[in-house]
DNA sequence: AATCATGTAACATGATAAGTATCGTGAAAG
DNA sequence: CTTTCACGATACTTATCATGTTACATGATT
C-alpha cells in the first residue's frame, strides 16, 4: 500500500517554518506539499496538540512554531502525527492457539522489535534543529542555492519555498 | 493499515509441512490459516516458483516441501512471497525539487535503510530448519503439548495442526 | 467417467492515508 | 459592523493493496 508520508511532510514543513518569520497559511503550506489545505490542517492538528506549533485565525493568521527546535526530535513528530506503525508486515493473529504459529510470530516479532528499537533510537536522537543545521551544511557542500540567513525579513524564502 | 501477513503465514505453513509426511492440500492449509484455499494457492505460488515447495494435482495431491530447510532462510521466504516493502512510512516524492524536502527525505531514508539492513540480516540469518528446532525447544521449555516425533506416520499432526 | 486438487481469472471486501467540498467560527481590516 | 481571511470540523470520495470469494478450466488418480 501507499506509504504514510505524514512524518516526512511535517518535517518538510517545520524546516520551512523555521526559516520563515510570521505565520504560514495552510494554503501556502499545501502548495509546498502539493496537496490540499484541509490535509495540512488535519495533519498539523497533531503537532498543535503536542505544542510544537500554534495556529491563529483571521487576517495575518496561519501556523507558527511554538517550541524550541533543539528539544523536539523526529520521533516526537512521528508520535505527534499519530505514531503510526512503522512496519508493513506482521502476524495475522494476535494470540494464536497454534503453538507453531506462536513460535513463528515470536521469531518475527523479535526481529521487528529490534529493528523498531533501532529506528526509534535514530529518530529520537535527531532534533529538528540538528536536521535544519544538516540541511545548511548540505547546501554549502552540495552547491544547492543556499537560502541566505538575512534575506527573509519580509517573508521571502524564495529559494526553497515551492514544492 | 492492515499488515501484510504473507511471510508469517508461509512460515507457519512450512513448519507444519516439515512435520507432515505426504502432501497437504490447499483446503487443509486454508483451515490452518483460517482463510481460503485460493489465498493459499496464490501465496504459495511464489514459494513454488522459488523451488521451496512443490504442488501436485489430483488424488493424493497437494503441497510438499521441495528444498533443504537448512538452506532456506526467513528472508528467502519473504522474497518468495513478493518481498513487499517492510516499512509503512516513507517520503511522498521520489525526487523532490525542494532542497529542504530532499534533506528531510535523505535523513529519514538513512534511518530506514539502517533498520532495513538490520531486519534483512536477522531474517537472512535464520533458516527454516533452525526455526523448527527453536519451536521444538520452546515446546519442551514452555510446557506446550509436544508433537511426538514418531506419531505422524499416517499423517497425524493433531496437536498443533488447527489454527 | 467420476472425483479430487491445483491453476487462473474476475470480482468483492476492508482498512487507511489522502483528497475534496462545504459550512461554521473567530479575528483583523476597512 | 460588514467584509475578508484563515482555521476548525464534518462528511464524503478516491486510491491502494492484501485478502476474501466465486467460478471455471486443467490435469492426475481411481
Amino acid at each position: 500500500m501507499r506509504k504514510d508520508s505524514r512524518l516526512s511532510r511535517m518535517l518538510h514543513v517545520l524546516l520551512h517554518m523555521a526559516r520563515h518569520d510570521g505565520p504560514m497559511t495552510s494554503e501556502h503550506i499545501a502548495r509546498m506539499l502539493q496537496t490540499n489545505p484541509v490535509v495540512v490542517r488535519r495533519t498539523m492538528a497533531g503537532l498543535r496538540d503536542a505544542g510544537y506549533v500554534r495556529s491563529e485565525k483571521g487576517h495575518g493568521g496561519g501556523w507558527a512554531i511554538a517550541a524550541d527546535l533543539e528539544k523536539v526530535s523526529l520521533l516526537d513528530i512521528h508520535r505527534a502525527v499519530g505514531g503510526p506503525s512503522l512496519f508493513a508486515i506482521g502476524a495475522e493473529h494476535e494470540n494464536p492457539a497454534c503453538a507453531v504459529e506462536a513460535a513463528v510470530n515470536e521469531a518475527l516479532e523479535d526481529a521487528l522489535r529490534e529493528a523498531e528499537a533501532l529506528l526509534v533510537a535514530r529518530l529520537g536522537a535527531v532534533s529538528l534543529a540538528e536536521l535544519a543545521r544538516s540541511f545548511d551544511a548540505r547546501c554549502v557542500a552540495g552547491g544547492w542555492p543556499h537560502p541566505g540567513e538575512g534575506a527573509q525579513a519580509s517573508g521571502s524564502i524564495a529559494t526553497s519555498e515551492q514544492r
